[in-house]
DNA sequence: TTTGGTTAGTTGTATAAACAACTATATGAC
DNA sequence: GTCATATAGTTGTTTATACAACTAACCAAA
């Protein structure tokens, strides 16, 4: 019985942490290698702008699966950065739209390859089919919880 | 070229994020509303202290893959919730043993019970083959990173 | 036994997430 | 138009993580 439990907490712990935290602080390793002073997490956000610039926060939360008040300050300190801008809505004052700077705009590149390098170390040894499947497994487990 | 940057990014995503989020949260949801006044991040310490009682917070540092300072404040919290108890190791005295209080204890059997339901929910749909698979995925992962 | 290096743990600082409470603006019913 | 309600964003507080610098204890070579 509490043997069968830790079986099942040995897959929780496969499907929640390990893989996932590798990933980030080894693509986080690249971007303090490289002295790109940036977070795993600014970049996320910075990932979304590079596909669309110029969204509300909101629509940052959305995207990002991330709340208000985590996305507040996301935005200030990329505002600090220097990586983006906030710019109140012409049409409805409440929105902030946030715009990418020159600077986060030369930043892409770059990072996007070291994000690509660090699939590829992930990936090693997975077969194309395998990957896809598993992300559909993950897909479906977030379809299921969300 | 940035396209294909960007499907990758979405494999990234789901490899890094979502699923292993969204685990988590419902599993901390549930803990809410059970009234268990438990984060997600102290139950997995409980949870290597229920395999095996008394160990020391470096051998916590390898088994839950967080760093020491990490360790030392989630042992503090745990501490002042009264469900793990430091003792400084007869045999060498730099070491702290932990070792779980009866709170702890009866906290064992209810909290395994929510993290196998949240399982049951995130992974409903999903075969027993796939959900190897993805396990194997996620250990690959993690071997070629760490 | 002294010295130098290693290991266990702590503390300081910055960033981030979750939750609640808050302000300001917009919108819809009347 | 006025008022209730909903939406966008901010602020405060707690918990957690990463990294660097630190203390204390251990250990081994001289």
């Amino acid at each position: 019985m509490t043997n069968n439990q830790f079986k099942r907490g040995e897959l929780y712990s496969f499907i929640t942490g390990k893989a996932s935290t590798a990933i980030a602080r080894r693509l986080q390793k690249k971007f303090n290698s490289a002295n790109l002073n940036l977070t795993i997490e600014q970049w996320s956000v910075l990932y979304h702008l590079w596909k669309q610039d110029g969204i509300s926060q909101q629509e940052l939360c959305n995207a990002s699966y991330r709340d208000k008040p985590s996305i507040t300050r996301l935005v200030d300190n990329l505002e600090k950065l220097q990586l983006v801008k906030r710019v109140s809505s012409e049409s409805d004052r409440r929105m902030n739209l946030i715009y990418l700077t020159k600077q986060a705009h030369k930043l892409q590149e770059q990072t996007m390859e070291l994000a690509n390098e660090t699939l590829n170390e992930a990936l090693e040894g997975v077969s194309p089919d395998n990957i896809e499947l598993c992300r559909e497994v993950l897909q479906i487990v977030y379809d299921n919880l969300k």
